[in-house]
DNA sequence: CTTGACCTTCCAGTTGCTGGAAGGTCCATA
DNA sequence: TATGGACCTTCCAGCAACTGGAAGGTCAAG
């Protein structure tokens, strides 16, 4: 299978494809006689799982220990059950950093008028601010 | 004032200051016969209001047009708001998109024993799942 | 006149890709 | 057999928003 084909089945770019492999996210692909890389049916597996990782926000770190765990048959089931639960703890961390965010823009957006006029409260509030969140 | 006394003032770190510089975000500061950036009052207060923007979330492209707005003295309040309005908006986006992860890592983590047997739905999951979110 | 804190510039690295350029391969069709 | 186009290859550059290091200059105090 070429790359492209991998790419559709797995739900990622090619050129990501090759960028995980040059950073040793995934191990090189086999190459047919005229260069191309070729694939089999796990490599989309595991590609696949990447992408999932991925689109559940985890780094491409994270995502590393991940696949070692992944190929340890003898890992413990802890082990990935705190890399998750560490990763849902940054999650909140973020959660609650932009929903302070949100907080206090709604609340300088509230003051303003929003008309023709030039007076607006959210860039004296800007002006104003300490700037820690 | 030397850059390092604006940067406390400011919250900014004087690399970030110099980077802001670079890149237009804020005019180039005037030198002290050294060589040495000299900044005056007005300067920190420029800076305050832009790591307040920053601290919001808001981008540096965005803080360009925020500031163009603060230079305006005929602009209309209700440009600002749009601004402020359009970027909670991508904050929604933002903690929409985390809310998802985190029920579908919770979901995987909750299914999931955490102890010393290998078998683990989170892996099995991420290996199933369809890479879409 | 030296010490040390501060400042200067330039270059490189971070994260996770994405895009372009220049060129090679493969396969079907004329 | 040629040729066209879709696909593949590599390398280099750039995005955001900094951060860090190196090598060196400035300034004030002792």
């Amino acid at each position: 299978m070429n790359i492209g084909e991998v790419a559709q089945r797995s739900g990622l770019n090619s050129r990501t494809i090759r960028f995980y492999e040059s950073i040793g996210l995934v191990s090189p692909a086999g190459r047919s006689a005229g260069g191309y890389r070729e694939y089999a049916e796990n490599d989309v597996h595991r590609l696949r799982f990447v992408a999932s990782a991925r689109a559940l926000g985890f780094s491409v770190d994270e995502i590393r220990r991940l696949l070692t765990l992944y190929d340890d048959r003898d890992r413990s089931s802890a082990d990935v059950k705190r890399l998750v639960v560490e990763h849902v703890g940054e999650i909140d961390r973020k959660l609650d950093e932009l929903k302070a965010m949100r907080r206090t823009l709604m609340h300088l957006a509230e003051r303003c008028h929003g008309d023709e006029r030039p007076d607006c409260p959210i860039l004296d509030g800007l002006s104003a601010r300490q700037p820690s969140g």
